[in-house]
DNA sequence: TCGGATGAATCGAGTTGAGG
DNA sequence: CCCTCAACTCGATTCATCCG
């Protein structure tokens, strides 16, 4: 590993569009000026898909360089805000024709997933000084193959095995478990963390048994994470190299009056022969026959705030294992600091488990960690003295948690996260309410959709059993309670009191059973500033009924205290007192 | 469903314009 | 008039679910 200067950080190794090898095909072949897909490129379908005249004579003109190099820019392109009108302006966007061939091109969101594929697997190699990227030996000769040959196939397979996460999803369906891509997304990469969101399944199998017939496929088409939908594709990917099998799991998920009520995921996996064999080779019996593999500094983090930083980070810890034999952990912490990055013990653990997750083999022994692969030689970008890797406060405050915890899973703290994140909404609430029920050990459901709250939570067996009327709002500046979400709230527990059919006919509040008579509402956020105390007020004073706001953070503090047994649901009940809640 | 498709949040380079 | 630097603009990048 050495460092480099470059000017643009990009992202790489994670893929989300791409699906057929027919086209990562004709992507590579772009590259090779001997193929057909070339010249087919190059005089026909540039020429006809790209209407600026100007853009077009460029990208014909690099394409008859004697050397192809060509700059992301060229292969990627732009979009526009109306992206089904964007016009077609790059190389990759032209190879490829669009769903229904109804533009006779891609945008360039899935031409970077091209890109992004064919590097992952190898055939295209990034130089970083230009922003640009070159065919690479392997990428020539999958070039060439036949289609459909069996040398094909080889040179697929030999790319893949030296993915990491393909070989992450290979392991985890090592034992001939049928998973789904939850169970899967679940335990890929840096999961949990933005850029790798995952639904949890628990959740989602219960809101699809309680949905409504017509929501059912709406929820089981849309209801997915980033990380989730990595998971897919790959196991799509290898499915159809024969390394693995896809086929629906079922599920047993009781309803009211349902007891053998059953639902379905169909994007599951189970490993086959031949992927066995692959993922042995894959690990092999020393370092020395294990297929090398490919890893980047770009796939280290995706959509952090904080990402080059965490990147930088991971990838120094990974070039301390290689470095070294074995380590204990406190030895990679001082290694670290020499470097310069300050870090406690827990943020080296969630690192090496996230390194773990993408792929990548490191064993851990008692308190020695060792790094079984052979990691192919990867650029750490240096953007220069002037520009110092610091870390944010919000690493600052993770990292803090991450010490802090000791009974909560730390993968909750990338709720801190998530929290400020306003297009992960659906995953903070699913998230929350799982926290309540799993950690705080509250009953209760993720409710979500139209004309209901985000969830219900209740107590049984408590001094005093109440239920709790939540809803969650990711939010990046800190949260004021605006009077719409206020009056939302006021109708959801209006209607809790009257709970009457014809004014809300889902019913939502059948939720909690008979036995709960006291109820309490709660906001849950990143953190509140603004008028949220006078919003409380106003709620308190027309329903009767007692409320407050709760941080993310402090809601995992809040949950530690209850695992370590320093704090009751009955004690959390006497804090709802219209404001926010402190443990 | 599969294989992308979409609107939007965010980030950072470039531009503007107030202050000196 | 010219320089500095923060505020603002705008295009490029990257999601996180969505969907024909």
């Amino acid at each position: 590993m050495f460092l480099s200067m470059v000017s643009k950080i990009r992202t790489f190794g994670w893929v989300q569009n791409p699906g057929k090898f027919e086209n990562l095909k004709r992507v590579v072949q772009v590259f090779d000026r001997n193929s057909k897909v070339h010249n087919e490129v190059k005089n026909i379908k540039i020429p006809t898909l790209v209407k600026e005249s100007k853009i077009q004579k460029e990208l014909v003109a690099i394409m008859n360089q004697h050397d192809l190099i060509y700059t992301y820019k060229e292969l990627v392109g732009t979009g526009t805000s109306i992206r089904s009108e964007a016009p077609c302006d790059a190389i990759i966007q032209a190879t490829i024709a669009d769903q229904g061939n109804k533009k006779g091109y891609i945008d360039n969101w899935s031409s970077d997933g091209f890109l992004r594929w064919a590097h992952a697997l190898g055939f295209i190699e990034y130089i970083n000084k230009s922003d640009s990227f070159v065919i690479t030996d392997v990428g020539l000769a999958y070039s060439k193959s036949a289609d459909g040959s069996a040398i094909e196939k080889e040179i697929l397979i030999e790319a893949i095995s030296s993915y990491p996460p393909a070989i992450r999803i290979l392991t985890l369906l090592e034992d001939g478990q049928h998973l789904t891509k939850f169970d899967l997304g679940k335990n890929l990469g840096f999961s949990g963390e933005s850029g790798f969101t995952s639904l949890p399944e628990g959740i989602l199998l219960d809101t699809l048994a309680n949905a409504m017939p017509k929501d059912k496929g709406e929820i089981r088409n849309n209801w997915e994470g980033s990380s989730d939908k990595y998971a897919r594709m790959i196991g799509g990917w290898l499915d159809k190299l024969g390394l693995v099998k896809q086929g629906k799991k079922e599920f047993i998920i009781p309803t009211l009056g349902k007891p053998d009520n059953k639902e379905f995921i169909s994007h599951a996996f189970k490993i086959t022969g031949e992927g066995l064999k692959v993922l042995r080779r894959a690990k092999g019996s020393t370092k020395f026959t294990r297929v090398p593999k490919r890893v980047y500094w770009e796939m280290l983090a995706t959509n952090l705030t904080d990402k080059e930083y965490v990147r930088t980070r991971r990838a120094l810890i990974l070039e301390i294992l290689i470095k070294a034999g074995s380590l204990k952990i406190e030895q990679i912490q001082d290694n670290l600091k020499k470097l310069g990055f300050d870090e406690v013990i827990e943020t080296i653990e969630n690192d090496i488990k996230g390194l773990i997750n993408t792929g990548i083999f490191i064993e851990i022994k008692g308190r020695f960690y060792q790094l079984k692969d052979h990691i192919l030689q990867f650029v750490i970008p240096n953007r220069g003295v002037t520009k110092q890797l610091v870390k944010s406060e919000l690493e600052e405050k993770k990292s803090e948690l991450r010490h802090k915890l000791k009974y909560v899973p730390h993968e909750y703290i990338e709720l801190i996260e998530i929290a400020r994140n306003s297009t992960q909404d659906r995953i903070l609430e699913m998230k929350v309410m799982e926290f309540f029920m799993k950690v705080y050990g509250y009953r209760g459901k993720h409710l979500g959709g139209s004309r209901k709250p985000d969830g219900a939570i209740y107590t049984v067996g408590s001094p005093i059993d109440y239920g709790v009327i939540v809803d969650t709002k990711a939010y990046s500046g800190g949260y004021n309670l605006p009077i719409g979400q206020a009056d939302e709230m006021q109708r959801y527990v209006e209607e809790n009191q009257t709970r009457n059919k014809h004014i809300n006919p889902n019913e939502w509040w059948k939720v909690y059973p008979s036995s709960v008579t006291e109820f309490k509402f709660l906001f849950v956020s990143g953190h509140f500033k603004g008028n949220y105390k006078a919003q409380l007020t106003r709620l308190n004073h027309i329903t009767n009924c007692n409320g407050a706001v709760l941080s993310v953070e402090e809601l995992l503090i809040g949950g530690e205290m209850i695992k370590a047994g320093t704090l009751t649901l009955e004690e959390v009940r006497r804090k709802f007192n219209n404001g926010e809640i402190n443990f």
